[in-house]
DNA sequence: CGCCTTTGACCAGCGC
DNA sequence: GCGCTGGTCAAAGGCG
């Protein structure tokens, strides 16, 4: 497991999720935020927002919080977190050179059902891996846009099995597909109900 | 038939 | 250097 530092890295993307989880970081913040050790999942419980909405999957979500993991040393891209390039895998061969020169992350917890939230993007799952400490795998998706190599992992916690944790990676290139009910949603419940 | 999930293998980074 | 772990690939099968 990857030890991010907790720099939130406001792209400046013209996403709607950059700029909305921009605003809702208190400054201040920031260096509290969450160590980089994943094994600590506590962590993430101290920015939850008691922010109470649910989806049209009937799944109920409490709270949502989030977190930003930077990499570990670059600058970013500025306009975009989809470098082509870098996509061309070669076939059979696997070019996973980045490891380290990551995208930043966002990641939510939420309190649901399911593991899948529905936020109006199409995904892929291309892998699901067992991870250590946790009873739970976690899994893989890709958003299958064609040219958005935005990428998210979902893992359920296996200290409280309600809590699931959204990893997204990337920003869209593209508008949601679906209107309803869709992430959007929930971040702009956050900007309502403001609580931390 | 096309898209998606499943699953084992492979690879790279990191700690010891 | 070696082993562990996380992340990705790709073949095979399933489903609508």
């Amino acid at each position: 497991m990857d030890n991010y530092p907790t720099i939130f890295q406001s792209s400046s993307a013209s996403s709607h999720h950059s700029s909305l989880l921009k605003t809702m970081m208190d400054p201040n913040s920031q260096s509290g935020f969450l160590e980089g050790d994943n094994k600590q999942n506590n962590g993430f419980l101290g920015l939850m927002s008691s922010v109470e909405l649910g989806n049209n999957q009937g799944n109920i979500v409490n709270n949502i919080s989030l977190l930003s993991q930077a990499n570990t040393s670059s600058n970013l891209p500025s306009t975009s977190f989809d470098s082509g390039g870098e996509s061309e895998m070669k076939p059979g061969k696997k070019l996973k050179g980045e490891r380290k020169n990551r995208k930043p992350k966002y990641a939510f917890q939420t309190r649901s059902q399911v593991d899948i939230l529905d936020d109006g993007y199409r995904w892929r799952k291309y892998g699901q891996k067992a991870v250590k400490n946790n009873k739970f795998p976690r899994s893989y998706y890709r958003c299958t846009h064609q040219g958005c190599n935005v990428k998210k992992q979902v893992q359920r916690l296996s200290k409280d099995e309600e809590i699931v944790v959204t990893t997204y990676e990337g920003t869209h290139s593209h508008p949601i597909e679906k209107s309803t009910d869709n992430f959007e949603h929930i971040l702009t419940q956050m900007q309502i109900y403001p609580s931390f």
